[in-house]
DNA sequence: CGTTTATTTGACTCCCTTCAAGAGGCGTGG
DNA sequence: CCACGCCTCTTGAAGGGAGTCAAATAAACG
């Protein structure tokens, strides 16, 4: 940012640097601030609708949204979760197939799609980010895959757990590398939870509690967890055999 | 294609029209063509390794690739068939996080990674086409999440047979939509279907012989099947109660 | 404080797995 | 040609992990 250029919103976005919006030359970030809104959803409602053409794309500025999609008889999945930074929306697709649904409040920075769409064509930069963006869903996918196929209940409890402590430290922005005892709020229920990692709710929370009782991870309430044995939590999550 | 202009590799290939090189322009074709090479995998031949860097990425001319997922202690995921006209490799990324099998002889066009990469940069059509594959990629992985976590035994192994019959049916271009009676090989052994639902080789044994008793398919020697009542099977892969 | 909702816990059931054996296919070689 | 081994696939019986049903407890909320 050089002087006596106008002071954008985004120089002052607390996810700038991690978002899609990251690695943008001064003009791309002027053009994309130029067509961007803020917007908040509050728990529970519905931000993108499965088969519904969205308007826009968004980054997520803060909350958590899941990603769901639905079997006729009511069966459901969550495909994945979106932290602050994350991109929400389909670039070259008319409408995702999921519907996506905040489970807490969320603020979003959106673009108009047609706008954004543009941007992206001419701007080669952009676009590989969102391509980057796009194989990292596509890795997260795949890795989860592998859990709901192949692991045990108290398996994917525990990558379950992993994974959240990672994306909260992240959003936390410690770069340190992993203090054992990590204290932190789950941002979704035991039957998101369930339906995240292909259980049912029960399930989830006998695991919990026999996590707890082997002092791997301790809590408080329902929704907070502490990490007690970081070592033996990432063995629970992949065990060899026994 | 012009007059005078020399004849490609390419104009005669079986799968270009359907393949990432689908809608280039002349000059684009000229260029990829002039970095490709044919390689040929017998079956059961490793094609990609897990954490290993690719040399190459590859259009898959005939054949059927399995993309697999292994945990520490033996247990196997399969994450998707890449059949002919797909795409195998992962631009922007060192290695692929899977290992990549031939499970039938196969036959690629392969591109050196580097000359590849170069050949993205400068043709956004590539790129975008690129994109376009990942996104479809991202699409199969979420559905196959649904599957994996929310459906029997019975429901996943219609929902795979749904899926094999419209790739073999693809792959012999009948654009016809569904004649009721089918007949087609499947491409794969039962363990290895069993590692592609999340099952054990017996379960799908089982299911494959109850779907046979209901006349819904027709077995003839175990890997030839014969599809007797597409919407019954259709039904059977999402159940709504019963 | 009462009501509602979320979570835990218990008892029982069932679908899928596990273990085990048999059937079928296929190539090799005597 | 058939016997033999090797594989894949099927079938049966038994067991277990997660699901289902039900109730108690805890937390959230007005």
């Amino acid at each position: 940012m050089q002087l006596g250029e106008p002071i954008l919103r985004c120089d002052t976005c607390a996810v700038r640097h991690h978002s899609v919006c990251g690695a943008l030359t001064r003009n791309e970030i002027e053009q994309l601030n130029a067509i961007a809104h803020h917007k908040t959803f509050p728990t529970g409602h519905l931000i993108l609708n499965d088969q519904e053409k969205a308007g826009y794309f968004a980054n997520i500025i803060s909350g958590v949204v899941k990603l769901t999609k639905t079997l006729s008889n009511g069966r459901q999945q969550v495909l994945g979760l979106l932290f602050a930074s994350d991109f929400l929306g389909r670039p070259y697709r008319a409408s995702s197939p999921y519907d996506a649904e905040a489970v807490t409040e969320v603020h979003l920075c959106t673009y108009d799609r047609t706008q954004f769409e543009r941007l992206v064509r001419e701007h080669p930069g952009l676009q590989q980010r969102l391509f980057e963006h796009v194989l990292d869903e596509l890795d997260a996918a795949q890795e989860w895959m592998l859990l709901l196929g192949r692991k045990t209940a108290e398996e994917k409890v525990a990558s379950f757990l992993v994974m959240v402590a990672r994306r909260i430290e992240m959003a936390r922005c410690i770069g340190a590398p992993a203090e054992s005892a990590v204290r932190f709020e789950l941002p979704i229920t035991r039957a998101e939870i369930a339906d995240y990692l292909g259980l049912t709710i029960e399930t989830v929370s006998r695991q919990f509690t026999r996590l707890k009782a082997e002092k791997t991870i301790g809590l408080e309430g329902g929704r907070t967890v502490i990490i007690l044995d970081r070592e033996r939590l990432a063995q629970a999550a992949e065990r060899s055999s026994d």
